[in-house]
DNA sequence: CATACTGCTATACTTTTGGATACCACTATA
DNA sequence: TATAGTGGTATCCAAAAGTATAGCAGTATG
């Protein structure tokens, strides 16, 4: 029980780092689970898409989670939402300009992922294509 | 129903990027979840730890947890379970030279996160600390 | 007036994730 | 020989995440 008769002391991660998890859960809230970054991605290509249009974009998404997933993302002014004055009425959903900074999470997030098949399946080109559809 | 009708043809994401998504699922595997990222980064910190010192360091986890997520990080080889030849015998983790290829990732999640942090919450300076601790 | 398109919501699941609690074998120490 | 430390496992449970399926109001279009 004596500091003495341990060798190093090592102290809990808030009082080594404090919180610099708090952020980065933040972050993981954004870029994790399976359709946002599928979603940010297409409006990122697409510019302006409708509800209907996402769902074909976005393959085998429900419309339960494009409807929570899109709510989250305007929640988080990374897409804005607006009502089309038009007969019918459209939606369109675009990315916002700050939205565009998820991509260089995405990207690094892709960079490493590529990295990581390569280390742990050793997979480079030739196997790869067995992951492209089948 | 006829394309000529259409103003624009949006194709489906697989087709415009492949499969770009399995490699950031493969990353968003190692990097999302409660505990990853606080064990990968305590034993970049540390080098070496055993298990109940873990426990200590990563605060709240239960032995459950430590166990499964230990277990994951070496079959990703991003940490190595050494057993060591003491009496009585002691284990220790280590994290894997390939392991702190993470550190890229989470800190790109982690300066994203504070600018996040920023934009959404208005948070600069002195709400922050609202978030350290309680 | 039936059909189909738009933009969703509602309900009932299943699966995944994580937490709580107890406990185990082994070894050292007082 | 009781106590405490090491490195875990086993069992049960709750909450979160995601799926399946149905439906609805409004507006065209044939």
């Amino acid at each position: 029980m004596n500091s003495k008769e341990k060798k190093e002391i090592k102290v809990p991660m808030k009082e080594q780092f404090g919180n610099y998890m708090v952020p980065v859960r933040d972050a993981l809230e954004v870029f994790s689970g399976k359709w946002k970054i599928p979603i940010i991605t297409a409006l990122s290509f697409y510019e302006s898409c409708g509800f209907k249009e996402l769902e074909r974009i976005v393959e085998d998404i429900t419309p339960k989670m494009l409807s929570k997933e899109l709510k989250f993302l305007e929640d988080n002014l990374l897409i804005t939402r607006k009502v089309e004055d038009t007969r019918p009425v459209t939606i369109s959903y675009s990315i916002t300009e700050y939205g565009r900074t998820c991509k260089s999470v995405m990207s690094e997030l892709y960079r490493w992922g590529v990295e990581h098949r390569k280390k742990v399946f050793n997979i480079e080109g030739k196997t790869w294509d067995k992951c492209l559809g089948h």
